[in-house]
DNA sequence: TTGTAAGCGTTATCAC
DNA sequence: GTGATAACGCTTACAA
C-alpha cells in the first residue's frame, strides 16, 4: 500500500480511501490509484484489517462428520449463500469428539471468525455441557454471531435454525397405517440427542393418535449410520413377532436396514417396508427408491449463514429462530403389508 | 498480552516468550504467566502474528462440489491429518465455475493461507487456463505450498497427489472378459478432464491387450453425476447391439445407469453388468453392491495435506508427487454375461 | 533472565 | 481533497 502511495506521490490514506470506496477522493486520483492497484496486483491484507478492528468475513462451520451425506448438503447451502456476500467458510469436523470441538472453539476465537454455525444438533448432549455453554456465551460476548442447527436454546444469546417435522411425521404414520402395517419397528436415534429423541416421540405420538400405538418392544437402539441400520434390522427381525415396517433413524440407517433385510432373504418392500429420514441425494436413486421424510437441508444451510453474518446479538441479545418444514416423500421402499 | 504483563509486573516479551515456549524464562516466571493466561482465558491473536510475518496454520481446499460423495471423503482425509498439526481448513467450493475459482484465489491470497490443495483434477481444463496457471505460479512465489489432486504439472512449482489405476483397470477388464462380456459399453467422463480421459484410454488399452477391443460406437459421452448415468445407459441400450456390460464414468453415474436399467426392466447384473469407479461409501450398500475400482481417496487427502503444510517450494522449486494405487473391487453388480 | 523499542499493513483521526 | 500519525497485538533484535 505504501508502495502504491509512493509510486503515485500520494499518501497511504488516499490509497486506503480508494480501496474502501470512502468519499472525498477526486475522481482523477481514484482512477490513477486503481490503475496502479491493478498493475501491481495489490490485494489488501486481511490480517492487518482485522487487527485494526474490522470484522473478518469468515464463518466457522462446526459439523460432526462431513462424510455423513446430510452435511455436505447443509454446507453447500451455507457456501452458496456465503459467496453472495463475500464470506468464506472455515470448516470444522468434530468427528463426534468433544475434545476436538473444544480445540476448534479456541481456533475459531484465535482466528476471529465473524460467525459460527454449530450443527451439533445431532449431538445435542454437548449443549448441556457447561464448558460448551460457557464458550458459546463468550462467543456472543465477543460479537460473534452463533447459530445452532436443530437445537434451540432460548436461555443463550444464540440464533437457531430448525425443522418442524410433526406434520410430515404424521403423514408418514398415516401412510404406513393405510398400507396395513400394524407391527412397526423403529431403529431409534442415539440417546441424548435432543432433536432426534423428540422426533422419536413425535412418531410414537402420531401412531398413538391414529389409534395404533407402537409397541415399546419394537424400538431398538440405533444410530445415524449404515452399520446401525444393519444391526437394527437384524435385531428387529429376531423379535417374536417380526415387524412389517421399519422406521430407521435416518436414510443411512435405512440403507443399512434394507441391505441387511435383502441379504437375509426378505424383499423390500414386499416383505418389509422401510422408511428413512433426511432425503439425502441417494434416497432417490437407491433400489428401491427410499420413502423418507425430506429435510430442507440446503435451505437450512442458507438460513443459517444469513443468521451467522447478521450483526451479533451481544451478550444479552435474544436469538432469532428460523424454522422450515419437513415433508413426507413416498417412494418405493414402502408398500402394502404382506 | 500487555494486560497480563502489567498484572504480573513483567514485560510483554516475557509473556510472548512463555506463550511460544521460547527458552530463557525462569520456571517460576513461566508458571506465574501461565496461571494468569489461564485465569484470563487469553488466546493469542492470530492476525497480529501473521502480520508480524509468521505463517498461518490455515490450508485452503478447493474442490468442485462438496455434494459429490468423492469429496467429503477426500476432505475428511485432509482434516484428520490437519488436526494433528493444528492446522485448519478453509473450504472453497467452486461449483465448476471458473469465476468462483478466481474469486477464491483472491480470498486465499488475502487470507494468507499456508497451503492450497486444489482438487480440480476432474476439471483439468482449467489447468491449461493461463490465468489459473499465473495465479498458481504466484502462490508458489508467495511461499504458499500448492498441491494438485489428480493432475501433474511438472512445469509448475507445485506438488501433486494422484492415483495409478492402470493395474486396477486391467483387473477390471479381465474380470469382465472372464465373465464372458464381449459387448462392453462405456459412459465416458466429460471431455477435457485430463486424468479421466486418460482413464478412458487405459480402459481401451486394457481391453485391446486382452484381445477384445472396445467398439468406438459403444462409447457415449457422459459426466460424473447420476443424471449422466441415466442418460448414458439409455443411449447405450438403444444401440443396435446392446451391451452386456457398462462401464460408468464413476460410481454416481453407475448408480444412475443401474436405476435406469432397472426402471427399463433389465436386471442388474443378470441382464447387464455395471462397473463403477471411485468406491464411494455407498457402493458397498447399494443394491446390487457395486463392482468398482476403489480410489484411496481418504489417503489421498492425508497425503495432500502433508504436502500442503510442508515448507513451500519457492518460485523455482520442483514439486513432490505422491502416487497411490487404485484397486479393483468385485461385488454384485457384475455377473456372467447372459 | 528480563525489558525496550521497532515494525508488520491497515484504518481512523485530525490537521492542512 | 489530501497528508501525517497513532494505534491495533504481536514478535524479535538488542540492550540491560
Amino acid at each position: 500500500m505504501a508502495e502504491i502511495a509512493r509510486s503515485l506521490g500520494v499518501s497511504v490514506q488516499t490509497v486506503s480511501a480508494v480501496v474502501n470506496g470512502k468519499p472525498g477522493i477526486s475522481v482523477e486520483t481514484q482512477r490513477r490509484v486503481r490503475e496502479v492497484i491493478d498493475r501491481l496486483e495489490y490485494h489488501p491484507n486481511q490480517q492487518a484489517r482485522t487487527l485494526r478492528g474490522i470484522r473478518t468475513k469468515t464463518v466457522a462451520v462446526i459439523i460432526p462428520s462431513i462424510t455423513n451425506p446430510y452435511f455436505p448438503e447443509f454446507v453447500k447451502g451455507i457456501e452458496d449463500e456465503a459467496r453472495g456476500s463475500g464470506h468464506s467458510i472455515f470448516l470444522c469436523n468434530t468427528d463426534h469428539d468433544l475434545g476436538h470441538l473444544l480445540e476448534y472453539f479456541s481456533l475459531i476465537k484465535t482466528n476471529k471468525a465473524a460467525g459460527l454455525i454449530c450443527s451439533i444438533g445431532i449431538a445435542g448432549e454437548w449443549l448441556v455441557n457447561l464448558e460448551v455453554e460457557k464458550r458459546l456465551r463468550r462467543f456472543a460476548r465477543d460479537q460473534v454471531s452463533v447459530v445452532l442447527n436443530g437445537r434451540f436454546r432460548e436461555d443463550l444469546p444464540v440464533s437457531a435454525v430448525g425443522v418442524t417435522d410433526a406434520e410430515a411425521i404424521h403423514d408418514a404414520a398415516r401412510h404406513l397405517i393405510e398400507l396395513g402395517h400394524r407391527r412397526v419397528g423403529i431403529i431409534s436415534p442415539p440417546k441424548g440427542f435432543a432433536v432426534t429423541q423428540e422426533r422419536l416421540a413425535t412418531f410414537r405420538r402420531a401412531f398413538a393418535e391414529i389409534g395404533h400405538p407402537i409397541d415399546d418392544a419394537m424400538i431398538v437402539a440405533g444410530d445415524f449410520d449404515i452399520e446401525a441400520g444393519v444391526a437394527g434390522a437384524r435385531a428387529l427381525m429376531k423379535k417374536r413377532k417380526r415387524p412389517t415396517a421399519i422406521i430407521a433413524a435416518n436414510d443411512l440407517a435405512a440403507f443399512g436396514a434394507i441391505s441387511e433385510l435383502t441379504a437375509s432373504g426378505y424383499s423390500v418392500p414386499n416383505d418389509v417396508s422401510v422408511l428413512g429420514f433426511d432425503d439425502i441425494a441417494f434416497a432417490k436413486v437407491y433400489q428401491p427408491a427410499l420413502t423418507t421424510i425430506a429435510q430442507p437441508t440446503y435451505e437450512l444451510g442458507q438460513a443459517a449463514l444469513r443468521l451467522a453474518i447478521a450483526p451479533p446479538l451481544g451478550e444479552n441479545g435474544v436469538g432469532k429462530v428460523v424454522t422450515l418444514a419437513a415433508t413426507f416423500v413416498a417412494r418405493s421402499s414402502t408398500a402394502a403389508a404382506p
